[in-house]
DNA sequence: AGGTTTCTTTGACCTAGATCAAACAAAGTG
DNA sequence: CACTTTGTTTGATCTAGGTCAAAGAAACCT
């Protein structure tokens, strides 16, 4: 199931060149970095990493989704990233990995070898300049997500979230503010659940009870329809606004 | 009651000379980043900035306590930042504050105007370079602290919280692990209950609980002392490593 | 010293969301 | 195609932590 193979990809017509970590590169970082990339696949569910690991490299989403998560002792387990396209995978400087990285859907990384990548980013300002607006931005969805977690209830957690999965949808596509946005859920209720601080029967409620009150629409069990994205940004008390969420 | 005179600092005395943004800047690059620092104090309760201003400053917190807030329109409120000694300020690239800054305690600041800051940003590697690794340890502890709120007891949330104030105190102390360890706490019960994710009675409870315990000891409402860091470790649920939080 | 104001503790009660349980639906397998 | 596996929904019940209320206890006035 891995399509590790039959990968035909230059960095000319990447998806994600604009966005990435090579974003800010000329010509000629390009050319370095191209050096010492690879392309690597995982299957859906498939594990990218376990916490403890040793990872020797560093990488960007090229399409596909995967989480960042933390597990307690006894099991419960908190999701603290989710890496979409573009999204960069890994510590600059840090071998150990503290989080456990799975592959929600098929996903494709660009890798980029360690330890030469870690040299590049103290020859190429570029780099690090766009690491760290990269990061900045995680922050911030970061703590967005933070006030999720901590203050809001149950249906606005669910809100906020479908209303983030909306948003990116939006930025990525070509769709106009005012229309009805539609996409497919990349994780199951329980990764939601993961995701929100929440039970999978309580996610699997307030889905019901959205729905019921005219807010989303569902297709099946993963495709979600927003006729207006106003009402739900106001389900999840984001109002104004709308959550950054990198 | 602002103590904005009578600062009398240099870069080669500065307590936070190590850790601070500054810290892997050579001599010639520190005597840069002076020429465009000033010192500003605030009084504990003070407001450095509100969501939606315009900061024209980055800063490193010197000394004091500042937190980084986000509220909902009904006034629920959580806090997503803590900022101690040696922390920036402030977002490079973005004059408009998105969360209120408040100082928590009297805090002095080494501020560096926005303009000539980020003209050294470009041309002054070991900035951006630092500024990477601060930004990557924030996010960890904001990843660390998802944990605490989306999944943890409000018992395991308190001692999450003198947890992390107890090893904050041993990294920048001389004391030896296996002491018992006495620190100040930074925040009024509302304060930690805004960090927490919890309303200011259970705080109050909890830590009654805790003390109950014997999981730690209070000598009035601010000053702590933890006898036994495992003990309190365990209690956290952080069991092995302890959480993160740069 | 008396009087505010701010912070903290404790009690009584209630509710949002967790837990336990069961049925259903879809997809993969031999 | 029956059969297991995985994911989802819905119901019944329970409980951790929220809410409401009131009484301390400091700190800060004047």
């Amino acid at each position: 199931m891995t399509a590790q193979d039959s990968v035909n990809i230059n960095c000319a017509n990447c998806q994600i060149r604009h966005r990435a970590v090579c974003s800010q590169c000329d010509d000629a970082e390009l050319n370095a970095l191209d050096k010492i990339k690879y392309y690597k696949s995982f299957a859906a569910g498939e594990n990218i990493a376990l916490m403890g690991d040793e990872m020797d490299f560093l990488a960007s989403v090229v399409n596909g989704v995967a989480t960042l998560s933390q597990t307690l002792e006894d099991g419960r387990t908190q999701m603290v990233g989710l890496l979409l396209p573009s999204d960069f995978v890994g510590r600059p400087g840090r071998k150990g990995v503290i989080y456990d990285i799975q592959a929600k859907t098929d996903i494709l990384l660009c890798c980029f070898r360690r330890e030469p990548f870690e040299e590049l980013m103290v020859t190429t300002p570029h780099i690090v300049q766009r690491l760290l607006q990269m990061t900045l931005d995680e922050l911030d969805a970061a703590r967005e997500w933070m006030l999720v977690l901590g203050r809001k209830t149950a249906r606005e957690k669910i809100s906020s979230f479908f209303a983030i999965m909306a948003q990116r949808h939006l930025e990525l596509g070509k769709l106009s503010p005012a229309d009805a946005i539609e996409f497919d859920l990349p994780l199951t209720r329980e990764g939601m659940s993961d995701f929100l601080g929440l039970t999978l029967e309580t996610v699997s409620r307030q889905i019901s009870a959205l729905k019921k009150d005219g807010v989303i629409e569902m297709v099946g069990k993963r495709h979600v329809c927003v006729p207006n994205l106003q009402t739900l940004l106001e389900e999840a008390g984001d109002d104004s606004d709308g959550g950054i969420l990198s």
